[in-house]
DNA sequence: TGAACACATCTTGCATACAAGCTGTTCCTC
DNA sequence: GAGGAACAGCTTGTATGCAAGATGTGTTCA
């Protein structure tokens, strides 16, 4: 520990950085692990991806570690990972965080003055454009609206956990809501609706349009899934 | 990946395993990072922790690895890790996420057939009993009271993060908040207002009175802090 | 004086080696 | 056939070695 050395640390320069085998390592196993293809309740072993990636396990295994800080593997002790499974009540957990979060954030974006509505009508615009041409998946689009709404609130530990729980939804829903488009024209006008409030500086409207907005693409998803 | 494997697996039977080096690794770290011994901003380096500890370099990365998962630490690359300077805002947000998150679960758990009243009275004698002989410290009896809250919930993610959040708490309020007898028997009171809230089943008070409770503790904080 | 280059020294990133724990199987004994 | 010891094959946990990037310093040259 150098106590001094505080200096211009953060100063990356713009120098292309060829990712590390590590965060090779990290990308793969952790899109596996939001698209299914590793399921829950397999039993990963660093070799295997080891082996796959060309790589030695050692940057697998730095991969597997973070996996397990952000809860999506399960580390026994010289049995191997097993991928997190998915407990009954998860579908429910997150709804309740995201409701808490963002209700809360699109209150709060609309009583202070945000100039967050710019980007929302865009993004509002994005998702349009998903419907008509299929430009950008609509999952994703939506993903950055809403993200948009928590971000705009400037507080980082939530953005943070946000994040956090939208990676697990996108775990739990294999079955794309948002693939049917009459459904996804509905939440559009949904989004639309919220972004008004927040551009009228309306908090009630806000939080309660997101609110409803949420409880129905969590009602619907808990229909498909029967 | 064995597909068929998930037999069994979480069979840990209860052998007494030494913590392994990556573990003792990680406690030490965390603990520092938590009670200010490695002062924000300063670089650490893989090395000087190993050599200290007589272990490799290995086991420490790790611990690093996960430290920088939560957000204690960021790494860079070849130069070493910094420990994450406290931003200017951070204890209005942690205290944002508090108050979202707990008064949220107070009212839940006071409206939900929960039988937590009978620990967290249990929890309020602890607290009154450490003001008095000081057998626990406070600090730790106030996080259990509020973590019993919140983990009634039963929302796991939730529990989680308020975890991290309380962690991040600890790491800002080096200026030991719990200290003051006079403060703390004040404390003491509104965690028992909020435990008979729950008890007596009355959601709208027991979220109000620990939006309150929190209220106080912040104000006091800030006020120590300037 | 000042700019640039070489170098010594720190750091991490990754590969590799080896020991040790866990599991299932085989074989032996009764 | 039943129980158990020995073993083979997997897994991880950790130490170690080496290459390469980052930084500060000193030397050289103008």
């Amino acid at each position: 520990m150098s106590p001094s050395l505080r200096a211009s640390l953060p100063g990356r320069v713009g120098s292309a950085r060829r990712p590390s085998s590590a965060a090779r390592a990290y990308e793969v196993a952790k899109e596996r692990l939001l698209d299914g293809s590793y399921a829950p309740g397999t039993l990963l072993s660093e070799n295997e991806l080891a082996r796959e990636l060309g790589i030695s396990r050692t940057p697998v295994r730095e991969a597997f570690l973070q996996l397990e800080a952000e809860d999506l593997l399960t580390l026994y002790p010289r049995r191997g990972a097993l991928v997190k499974p998915i407990s009954p009540s998860e579908a429910d957990d997150v709804f309740e965080a995201r409701l808490l979060i963002e209700s809360h954030c699109a209150a709060r974006v609309a009583a202070d003055s945000s100039d967050v509505a710019g980007a929302l009508r865009a993004s509002v615009a994005d998702q349009e454009r998903a419907l008509q041409d299929g430009g950008t998946p609509f999952v994703l689009a939506d993903r950055e609206f809403h993200r948009l709404i928590v971000a705009a609130n400037g507080n980082d530990l939530l953005t943070r956990q946000y994040d956090a729980l939208r990676d697990r939804q996108q775990r739990i829903a294999v079955t794309a809501v948002g693939r049917d488009p009459g459904r996804v024209a509905g939440f559009i006008a949904e989004h639309a609706a919220i972004a008004e409030a927040i551009e009228q500086r309306d908090p009630e409207a806000a939080a309660q349009r997101m609110a409803a907005h949420l409880h129905n693409a969590h009602e619907l998803a808990r229909r498909r899934h029967r």
